[in-house]
DNA sequence: ACGCATTTGTACTAAACAGTTAAAACAAAC
DNA sequence: GTTTGTTTTAACTGTTTAGTACAAATGCGT
């Protein structure tokens, strides 16, 4: 009795067909490793949390990932891929160089808004003192092209006699770079000691324009 | 022999005769920890290795601060509240609005980069979402001050006509820590992206004065 | 039908780690 | 001189953690 009960049991479960899909597997654990990684940490991310959160199992992070140093270099490189990558849609040529800074400003704010787990990221490596990211050769490429476009709009910019000379494009990088970043990743203390007054949905929308105004002021002429 | 040897060796060895020293013992300890945390970070930091670190013993460690998160905690506490008090040394009363600014953004972007372990904890207590800084009342205080001042250097602006109406204190404060914090927190990132152009010693020179410049210029008339 | 890459699943190991135990000895204040 | 808080050791415990062993089965291109 007990041993048809098992056969039936063994009817009724489907024997589990599985498709390969390298993949996607691949792309399921990094996005479940990402989040995981910009939640708790590189040390505070544990593998067999990440294995539970995945579709699959921990025996495949490591078939595919090595160990946890591995997997975090292609959380990193992957993160930092898709970010810049997503940046390209912008189309400013056409634009005056005030309203295409004004409009670069405010998509690096929304962008980096959107995209929290990418701050996180770069926080946790900056507190790794950038030891991941110094051996990743795929990256550097990508981050020339921001400061190309700055460039373009500035030297539009001076031709014009809009903007004051001696401005660098890099100098303008850093500074949308700098509010853009700092509004996401030091929002929670700056909240818990100041209130949320530039936090919230209202303040946000006001702050955006205020970056945007500063950015602008700051190359203005006169 | 042998026992006379042990006995030699036991009269040589000077009894050692310690100081009864709470505080310097606490001060200690907090100091090591300090540093082992803005290094690794909160879970990357380990008990053993502040414990070999510091003068006294991993014994002292659990006896006056109870377990690791105590001890972050009373750390997080004490660098916040050095790095505030640091900040009072400043007598802006007597100077024009414009130049008051211009001496408060370059002295917290001096006052930042010169304590980048300060920097580094307030990252590590975002990447934890806050969640220390949440418990920790005695903090709170110290903090609106900062606005307080950069008030009275605005309004007096305004009255002399030198400044635009419309700006908020806050985001002023927050436009000047935002730049003076980004310098500290990304640097490595950002190195490794762009060059160190902005972050060798002549760049950051330049870049304190453009910061300034562009705090100047979002508050300036006309 | 062959061979290689992929997938499943569980139990395991070895190291790392936070935190404890125990018994003493000493300091300092009263 | 009694009491209370401080300091010294070094071994120890129990848990958490990254990473592995093992064994088998299926997918899929050729």
């Amino acid at each position: 009795m007990e041993s048809q009960r098992q056969a039936e049991a063994g009817k009724t479960v489907q024997r589990q067909r599985w498709k390969q899909d390298p993949e996607g597997v691949r792309a399921n654990i990094l996005e479940v490793a990402l989040k995981e990684f910009a939640d708790r940490g590189l040390s505070g991310a544990r593998m067999d949390e990440i294995a539970a959160k995945t579709r699959t199992s921990k025996r495949m992070i490591y078939y595919y990932f090595g160990d946890k140093d591995g997997l975090y270099r292609k959380v990193l490189e992957q993160t930092y891929r898709k970010v810049r990558t997503g940046e390209k849609e912008l189309m400013l040529d056409h634009l005056a160089p005030k309203e295409a800074l004004r409009r670069l400003t405010e998509f690096t704010f929304d962008h980096h808004s959107r995209n929290p787990d990418f701050i996180r990221i770069v926080m946790i490596e900056n507190i790794h003192h950038g030891e991941y990211l110094k051996h990743s050769d795929l990256i550097r490429g990508l981050n020339q092209e921001a400061i190309s476009r700055i460039e373009a709009i500035y030297d539009k910019g001076l031709e014009q006699g809009v903007f004051r000379r001696g401005c660098s494009p890099l100098a303008i990088h850093w500074l949308i770079s700098a509010l853009s970043f700092f509004n996401v990743s030091n929002r929670v203390t700056f909240s818990l000691l100041f209130g949320d007054a530039l936090h919230n949905h209202a303040g946000q929308l006001d702050l955006r324009s205020q970056v945007a105004d500063a950015v602008l002021r700051f190359v203005a002429d006169e």
